[in-house]
DNA sequence: TTTACAAATGGACGATTGTCCATTTATTAT
DNA sequence: ATAATAAATGGACAATCGTCCATTTGTAAA
């Protein structure tokens, strides 16, 4: 055994922001299974297995404990996204291919994953602070895909790369939205293959050259 | 004035479907404006204008009211397409146009009617009986946009040609489907005429000859 | 008019909601 | 050890939830 003094000094501290943790993941994993609208104190503070005055204390009431959450759901979302922005001096092509297979990987399009996403944005409807956290596809993944798209628009047909690009980007975007929606609505019917295999389809036939079936040529 | 023995003799009876009606749309009303979550008995009724009991007399408890509100909402719907599937001997290419038309019309989508979609949708998560019509893109659309696509792709590439439609339908609704969220979290940047064009433009490349960016080709 | 009946009312009811605070508990500093 | 401080507890509280029923109201049949 090693003779370290302060062994362990730290239990209620620690407590503190690991219980904040535990309160958020409580209420996401509440959500998923039971919708927003059974989503009550009473049952967080079960499933958190803490006393009912916890949300009060970190949170100062149920309202911040919901925004928190959905700040939570985003970062999730973002962080896989954030290492993905980052690659540089990749064709576009491959970027582009990149954006796909992130947004249909099972670390983000799951079960749990996309029910949050749907009734947070149930309830961004009337909570703005909800809704700034409710956007999937904002403007950093959009401009990343317009950059891509633009560039290899650009090549053939200068003229009119920039509405091309931007109305492929907006489609594509959509199209991995209706996916999503896929997902929640027919979950056993989903197919990942199939997720992924049709926007390359479109793509290979918006971009001659640059995709087939099974993604960006190389 | 003229001589009516039997004027307006059924003020009472005239009301029972009525209010139930009016239930409906209230409830409806206050799903878009407010959520699921604040959908309470007290504000349906208040809006509704009619007494408390008048839920548990027609649709004896709020969950039966929920369930026929969501109906009401996809028989809307569908009553705008059930007309469109009945015309025959078109082009398949007019047929999807009408279709693609039809889904991004004001009619159905629209901010109070993409609301109540997705808050249903977030209900039918645990509520099978929401679920039975929370899904625009049904079968029958499905099937509809599918034969159409068959016969245009069969003859190019009779092999492929069912995977392909296949594909092609699959990724057409869920571009659809990604308009219908893009409206409902950016209404105010929504432009209907792009989200037109984007899926005639996809169609466009990938049935060479059929479509341009306005639509089918005569 | 009287009778019969369905439609409609609105308040009572227990259950559950979210908030908040007087305590208790655990840790650190003196 | 003692004091000081932050973390955590759990029950009290008013407000609101959805359900339900004893009444009242309006209409049609007798």
């Amino acid at each position: 055994m090693e003779p370290n003094k302060q062994e362990a000094p730290r239990k209620r501290r620690q407590g503190a922001e690991k219980n904040r943790a535990i309160l958020i993941e409580a209420t996401l994993d509440c959500i998923a299974e039971n919708g927003i609208a059974r989503t009550s104190v009473s049952e967080i503070i079960n499933r958190a297995d803490l006393s009912r005055g916890m949300i009060h204390l970190h949170f100062s009431g149920k309202e911040n404990l919901l925004v928190a959450a959905a700040q939570s759901a985003s970062d999730g979302y973002f962080k896989n996204l954030d290492q993905l922005l980052k690659i540089k001096g990749k064709a576009p092509r491959h970027l582009l291919e990149a954006l796909i297979l992130s947004d249909l990987d099972e670390k983000v399009l799951n079960q749990r994953t996309v029910r949050i996403w749907y009734a947070l944005r149930g309830e961004a409807q009337e909570n703005p602070k909800i809704a700034q956290y409710s956007d999937t596809r904002d403007d950093r993944l959009r401009s990343f895909a317009y950059d891509a798209l633009f560039e290899i628009v650009e090549s053939k047909n200068p003229e009119e790369a920039e509405m091309a690009a931007r109305d492929i980007t907006h489609g594509l975007l959509a199209l991995l939205e209706g996916m999503w929606t896929d997902y929640l609505l027919h979950p056993n019917a989903f197919s990942r293959e199939t997720a992924r295999r049709i926007p390359f389809r479109f793509l290979a036939a918006l971009l001659p050259g640059h995709f087939d079936l099974e993604g960006a040529l190389s």
